[in-house]
DNA sequence: TGCCATTTTTAGATTAGTCTAATTTTGTTT
DNA sequence: AAACAAAATTAGACTAATCTAAAAATGGCA
């Protein structure tokens, strides 16, 4: 149906436009790692295809049918991460390049097959939530670890733009998805948290990971 | 590490060169479905990577560097096949076109992951030989059924050149790898043969099938 | 031996996807 | 309002992968 490039266009611009908001020219680029001018070429492909509106100079929102193949490729995208942790043992850690080839094998039956193979699953292995075969998910309310104030009693649902590296550290301090944690103190002058975790374990983390720890 | 297109041409010379024969170029572009001249363009390329030794108008052979990448390749296509069938249920008239794609997908962890989870399978769904890490798979001498005489009692191993349409024949007519046949005649003006298969239905294969059935 | 059909290669064109460098537009700041 | 910096687009070039059409080589046969 579409090239890899394109189809990693439209899942880039789905992902900087969840609230709605148009993606610019280069937060794309930078999301792809390539360089401005190649956006704008591609934008202008897209758009011709009626799969996005690229007002020029002013960034690019997917159209009705971009936005229907962006969730097909972010449905096959989690759906491969979850498989490869639930069955073949990867750690969270291992799973994003190769899902990143994997989303482009294009066969429906394929991956309806690997929906129900893997027990249609909700959530990928970073609490992301998996679109169904109509494009639909489960949209939950959550909040930054960095907004919660000490005593507050939260669950770690999801971990946001988890780089390989962050999920690594998060594993090595046996921080993983719903693990329940207590802020038992936070430190204004540089952001810094104090937790202490289900298992009893006290531990600190910095604002910058604070921020990408979605919880509740 | 390669191309798309440069997997799939190794794929296919190495499928042309099993017996140590040169692939010509006007096989190759019609294993792919291009034409000659790209074949000629992509040799060169190849040839130029050491993967293959092109002597002009005379095919090519594949060196060793070539032969090993060739059974990658050929590791990787068989590996999916079994997963698409074991353990997604496909039919193995379905598998083909995907397994094409999913081949394409470069990661030696994936594949032994792939390779562990389905239980070091020594055959594909077809029959055909996985290779295993080193490159190293089963022989087995097999004989197309068409060579068989009456009286002869045998057991399909494998089908050659499957096409789905011949594989969705077979199936249709209850013919499954494995399956005991004893031949009860042969005919010789057209090449027909008469079988009984072990659950002891009788029916009868052209001499076109009979040659794709390798068996013993 | 020399002709000729078939096969292969070469030449030249096209499309997708990328880049660098130059130009244009935007929006903010004096 | 003019100037400026940042962002975006345009222009022009390159590579990979394909094609069609023309030219060249091969190998069998009269
Ligand atoms: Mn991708
Ligand atoms: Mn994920
Ligand atoms: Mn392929
Ligand atoms: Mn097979």
């Amino acid at each position: 149906m579409f090239t890899r490039s394109e189809e990693d266009h439209l899942k880039a611009i789905h992902t900087l436009s969840v609230t709605g908001t148009k993606a610019s020219t280069s937060a794309i680029s930078e999301r792809l790692d390539t360089k401005a001018s190649s956006v704008t070429d591609m934008l202008k492909r897209l758009a011709e295809k009626g799969l996005v509106a690229h007002e020029p100079y002013h960034g690019a929102k997917l159209t009705t049918s971009g936005r229907k193949a962006a969730l097909v490729l972010i449905r096959r995208h989690r759906l491969w991460e979850t498989f490869l942790v639930d069955k073949l043992g990867f750690r969270w850690d291992e799973v994003h390049e190769v899902a990143e080839q994997l989303e482009h094998v294009s066969s429906e039956k394929l991956i309806d097959r690997l929906d129900a193979h893997l027990g249609h699953p909700r959530f990928d292995p970073h609490g992301d939530p998996i679109p169904d075969k109509n494009g639909r998910m489960i949209t939950r309310k959550l909040l930054p670890l960095s907004r919660c104030i000490a005593g507050d009693h939260v669950e770690l649902s999801s971990v946001r733009n988890g780089t390989d590296a962050l999920l690594h550290y998060l594993t090595r301090k046996g921080i993983a998805l719903g693990v329940a944690i207590t802020i038992t103190a936070t430190h204004e002058f540089d952001g810094s948290m104090e937790l202490k975790l289900g298992d009893g374990r006290i531990l600190s983390v910095s604002r910058e990971v604070a921020e990408q720890l979605m919880v509740q």
